[in-house]
DNA sequence: ATGCAGTCCTGTAAGC
DNA sequence: TGCTTACAGGACTGCA
């Protein structure tokens, strides 16, 4: 499931390979994504080239412009860009023409978006890779799908709907204990609440909790200042270590190059549920808190009062 | 304010 | 073997 760094990096990969590309056509598979991709974005795409692979949270953003007489209009508040999700089983990969499809499965299955990209004529934008090939959107489940915003104007608007909190390294610690100190919600929901720190998703959640060694049941209120402090250090150096193994693929993910991730490898509590924890030795336990299913080591974890299996709000405080 | 169930969606795995 | 069912969960909606 592409949670920061796996969408961090599908943008790192994509820099180097759709930098400078001319987008020549562009093809939708007519089925409705979550984030609904409308007819006539097609031919309003072709001629621009992608400048710039942004990511911001677990949203990828594509630079376009024009190029103009003389300089290309990257200043241009004008110009547009692509906003993309991945939803849970998203893929957005480039794949050179005349290479075999590697997606597994049918050849072409679940792919709903190709943007035909062709290395841009002359100079004026910087370009790695010179190949021509396909930008493609790939997604099972179609939880995610890719927006188009015609203006600077409009990405400020499209980002401020979705009011994102800071990415785990940009937040403030004061900030962060304040949020909280200031709700009785469950540490894992708050985790997951994209408002309140952006990015982390639910194996990253667990990853973090666990290194911090805080149960996800407990009430953020209830959290120390040490403890608040330790867990958004925790969730930077867990998503710092992520971004370095390119990610988790635990099923559907892949990066840009259409190659998988091998931080699976290295997750101490997400998916261990009835094995030893990496730390301790006990045995890694899994409830559904928030609807989520949450891995947590109960020896390093302390279940708060009342809390259980069953009842992990653990009733009334 | 908050939890929670339901919604979307399909591949996979378990159970019968 | 073939069917049904549960499950995975990011973001959102509606309701209690």
């Amino acid at each position: 499931m592409p949670e920061l760094p796996e969408v961090e990096t599908v943008a790192r990969d994509l820099q180097s390979l759709v930098l400078g590309k001319t987008i020549q056509d562009v093809w939708w598979s007519g089925k409705k994504l979550r984030l609904p991709w409308q007819k006539g974005w097609d031919s309003d795409l072709r001629g621009f080239t992608i400048l710039e692979v942004k990511r911001r949270a677990k949203w990828l953003v594509l630079h376009l412009a024009k190029k103009k007489v003389l300089q290309w209009d990257i200043q241009c508040r004008e110009s547009p860009a692509l906003v993309a999700h991945l939803g849970m089983t998203g893929q957005l990969t480039f794949l050179r023409r005349g290479c075999s499809d590697t997606s597994g499965g049918v050849p072409g299955d679940h792919v709903h978006l190709r943007f035909d990209l062709i290395p841009a004529q002359g100079g004026g934008v910087k370009s790695v890779d010179r190949h021509p090939g396909e930008l493609r959107f790939r997604d099972i489940r179609r939880f995610g799908g890719i927006h188009l915003v015609r203006n600077a104007h409009e990405l400020e608007k499209f980002f401020e709907k979705h009011r994102l909190g800071p990415e785990p390294w940009d937040c403030q610690l004061e900030q962060w204990r304040n949020a909280l100190a200031g709700t009785n919600r469950l540490i894992k929901a708050v985790l997951l609440d994209q408002t309140v720190i952006s990015g982390v998703g639910n194996i990253y959640a667990d990853e973090s909790l666990h290194a911090a060694r805080i149960h996800p049941c407990r009430r953020s209120s209830t959290l120390t200042r040490r403890e608040a402090a330790r867990l958004l250090e925790k969730a930077d150096s867990v998503m710092r270590q992520a971004i370095e193994n390119r990610g988790s693929t635990i099923r559907d993910y892949v990066g840009g190059e259409n190659l998988n991730g091998s931080h699976q490898e290295s997750l101490l509590v997400y998916g261990r549920e009835g094995l030893p924890c990496m730390s301790c030795g006990a045995e890694v336990q899994r409830w559904v808190v928030s609807g989520r299913s949450s891995h947590f080591c109960p020896r390093c974890q302390k279940a708060p009062q009342g809390a259980s299996k069953d009842s992990p709000m653990g009733g009334q405080d």
